[in-house]
DNA sequence: ATTGGCAGTCCACATGGTGGAGTGCCAATG
DNA sequence: CATTGGCACTCCACCATGTGGACTGCCAAT
């Protein structure tokens, strides 16, 4: 069984290791940190650290490493999240606090938070789920051409052009506009979805192909949006830590691109509010990114619906400061987004 | 000076050093090409070759790789951009033909060209600058809440949301927003701003506060248009090329993220319509991305407005077909925004 | 349980040797 | 005079070998 001097022999490898990118030795433990025992006895400890597979040696004669289930023994119990300095709160402050607009603030975030654990930052849309419909506007372009708005209670617009059959005048746009805000605002975006199923109804029969093909893209535009997007930053950090993935960055650049894989990882990450998550090496293998942690948190915003904002790095990577970041700035974000 | 056979052996040396990335030797020329003459007359040709700098030995007994100057003149004489394919061509059709929405066609456009050049895929927003107002749209959130949108002929959409000191009344929404259309309605953003400056006039006193409140975030709103933007794909690809940055990719990574750069970058690329551009190797020296090549051509769209699309890569790259792709990409797109 | 000592392992690095690809030069050739 | 075969030379890439050093594991002593 591993003593308890064992676990601390666990972190320091882990910190030592992820500070200095080389195996960490017995000896050198005893010299940086002070244990007050003999190399000798931190051998026997990391032998028994091997035995619970928390460290590895890479050769027969080298210092150790963790391993997956190092960092996630690490993670799980020994990292401590200390608070961010007040100057760096100071900074998510000065930083988030001007944006103006909901994608502003989420550009900023992610900015923000690749700058503060340099690594790759993520960023989801808040989802809409839970969203309502706040408001839909239809803006004539020209006879035959129209564009459609669409505004959520969480901030989020969506805008399409469309082209329809046959020329629309004034008088039928304002009470097409009138109706589908008096019967859409408020409702959820399936409900939504489903009253304008037969939303035409209320209309004179020679209206009805162009009001069906009004609703009909506007039903699509409803549930589109229902699918998240993600936004990244530092990306350039992967090329800095590039040393740290086995064959080539190629697969990670590549699952960055491919948002899809990206969201339904994060989708996987259940949410604690308030809470920190990290996925470690291996247990991301499903996704080609065996060898790449993912640290995220939930936030919320005022719609109520939540979504993930994360980093994304190799597995040897900082934790405890990384974690710390992505909670404060999903804490912020939260409170930002919260009262809006 | 140069022989003709000499400028084939040039070709040649581009061709086979961007296909097999090694320094391409006399014996390897005559075996793979027929140029009727033993390789002792090939060496003498690419001592002239070297001596007016177009070709380099890495060492003093290894074969030949081409210089900047040699890539720039196999561009500018050497490369010969065969159309694409039959296949190509439907291909663009059928992926770009399947978008509604202006900011989905860019994304298509980027991501298709990033697959036919196989590096990384720039595509820049539509310059707004000889773009005109053709709708301006209020939209009450709340008592106190309002959101703008505005939308150019081009077919750009910016919205904002804006807070303001008093309430509201749909009153003066609607006197504002048919005020604001038909002044502003077919104008230039420039000038669009100026009569923003002096349109608060028209309104009762006691209306003033708000009215301009309005009208100086909607001018802000307009001039703030101006700014470019740009959207990438392919970043991934820059792995692959690795190995033809002498140091990491890590600079490229960054210039890529911080757009500015590459926007200053294209900026500098004089427009020649119809006509496709590349800048190769030290020529991009001052931005750090001495060893990439840009190639770019400009696209229109409706509104009259040009803008820039293109490719960035190692300058080790394949000129003949990224050119051709990017030539042919640029063209199809003046020609779906242009009909628009 | 802890410790010092010690043999053993294995890597990282340097050294040295060899084959081969390629060049430059030159004299010979049509 | 361009072209050519031949030849000496250069230099890299690759392999083998050797050595120092950093660790470990084990053991007997405390």
């Amino acid at each position: 069984m591993v003593s308890d001097r064992g676990l601390e022999v666990l972190r320091v490898i882990v910190q030592d290791y992820v500070a200095s990118r080389e195996p960490v030795g017995s000896k050198s433990i005893v010299e940086r940190h002070s244990f007050g025992v003999s190399a000798a006895t931190i051998r026997n400890d990391m032998a028994l650290l091997e035995d619970e597979e928390l460290i590895t040696a890479p050769h027969t004669s080298s210092g150790r490493v963790p391993t997956d289930k190092g960092y996630r023994v690490f993670v799980d119990q020994l990292a401590d999240l200390r608070p961010l300095t007040v100057a760096q709160r100071g900074a998510i402050e000065a930083f988030l606090g001007q944006s103006v607009d909901l994608d502003d603030v989420l550009a900023r975030t992610v900015r923000l938070l690749s700058q503060l654990t340099h690594q790759v930052a993520l960023v989801q849309y808040p989802s809409l789920s839970t969203a309502r419909v706040r408001h839909v506007e239809l803006v004539p372009l020209a006879e035959t051409r129209l564009m459609t708005v669409f505004i959520t209670d969480s901030g989020h617009v969506e805008q399409r052009v469309l082209d329809v059959a046959s020329p629309i005048d004034d008088v039928l746009i304002g009470e097409l506009r009138a109706k589908l805000n008096a019967s859409l605002g408020g409702l959820g975006l399936q409900d939504a979805a489903a009253k304008l199923a037969t939303f035409v109804d209320g209309f004179a029969p020679e209206r009805h192909p162009v009001v069906q093909q009004i609703v009909a893209s506007l039903s699509e535009q409803v549930l589109a949006n229902k699918q998240d997007r993600l936004i990244m930053a530092g990306t350039a950090n992967l090329a800095r830590t590039e040393d740290d993935f086995s064959g080539s960055i190629f697969p990670v650049l590549e699952a960055i691109e491919e948002q899809v894989t990206l969201l339904r990882l994060f989708g996987e990450m259940e949410i604690q509010p308030g809470g920190v998550l990290a996925r470690i090496g291996r247990e991301n293998a499903g996704y080609g990114l065996g060898e790449t942690s993912v640290v995220t948190s939930g936030y919320s915003s005022s719609g109520g619906s939540v979504a993930r904002l994360g980093v994304l790095g190799p597995t040897r990577m900082d934790y405890s400061n990384n974690m710390a970041a992505v909670r404060a700035v999903a804490r912020y974000l939260s409170r930002l987004l919260g009262t809006e």
